[in-house]
DNA sequence: GCCAACGTTGGC
DNA sequence: GCCAACGTTGGC
C-alpha cells in the first residue's frame, strides 16, 4: 500500500527566494537549505517524503500569504551550508560525520492563480486550525492537513487536479 | 522601525 | 538544571 501523502507549508521571504525564483530554478527546483531550527529540522529529516505537497507561503512580503504549490521531490539529506566557511548559515558545531542540518528538495508544481493574503487565510473557516495562523508560531516547516491543503487549493483558484502529482 | 513571541546560549 | 540575556522571526 502506498504511503499516505502528506502536506507541508514552507515560509521563504520573497526577496530572498520567491515562488517566481522557484519556477525560474533548474527543473523548477530548489534545495531548501539554510533552515535552522531544530523542529523544523526534524520534520524535513523524518517526516517529508518524495512526493508530499508543499504550500509555498511568502513571509516577511507585502502582504505575505500563498503564493504557489510545490512537492518534495529529494528526502533529508545534510545541508552543506553548514561546513561551509564564511557562509552566512556556517554553524561551526556541526560535525561532517553526523551533520547537524538537514534539508530537502523541493519542486513547484503550480503557481496560485489568485495570491491568497494572510489576511485573508485568517478569515476562512476551514483554515482556523491551521498551525501557520497559531498565536506565535514562528516555524518555517510546517504541516498542513489534507483538508487544509484542499482548501487551500480552493482559495488560490487551482484545480485539485493539477496537484495531485 | 517596532515589538511580541519564542528559541538558543551560557553563567552559575 | 535554572534562567537571564540575547538573537531571530515575522506581522504590522
Amino acid at each position: 500500500m502506498a504511503p499516505r501523502r502528506q502536506y507541508w507549508l514552507l515560509k521563504s521571504e520573497p526577496d530572498a527566494f520567491s515562488f517566481d525564483d522557484l519556477l525560474a530554478a533548474p527543473k523548477r527546483t530548489t534545495c531548501w537549505d539554510g533552515v535552522r531550527n531544530y523542529q523544523a529540522r526534524n520534520t524535513m529529516r523524518d517526516d517529508m517524503k518524495v512526493g508530499d505537497g508543499v504550500v509555498y507561503y511568502h513571509s516577511n512580503a507585502k502582504p505575505p500569504g500563498v503564493a504557489g504549490f510545490a512537492k518534495v521531490v529529494r528526502e533529508g539529506y545534510p545541508d552543506p551550508t553548514q561546513f561551509e566557511k564564511g557562509h552566512a548559515h556556517e554553524d561551526p558545531k556541526a560535525d561532517l560525520a553526523d551533520p547537524r542540518w538537514m534539508m530537502v528538495d523541493i519542486q513547484a508544481v503550480q503557481a496560485a492563480e489568485r495570491f491568497v493574503s494572510l489576511d485573508e487565510l485568517r478569515g476562512v473557516k476551514a483554515l482556523e486550525g491551521m498551525a501557520l495562523l497559531q498565536r506565535g508560531q514562528r516555524l518555517s516547516v510546517q504541516p498542513v492537513s489534507a483538508a487544509e491543503w484542499k482548501a487551500l487549493a480552493r482559495l488560490t483558484g487551482v484545480p485539485q487536479a493539477a496537484l495531485s502529482v
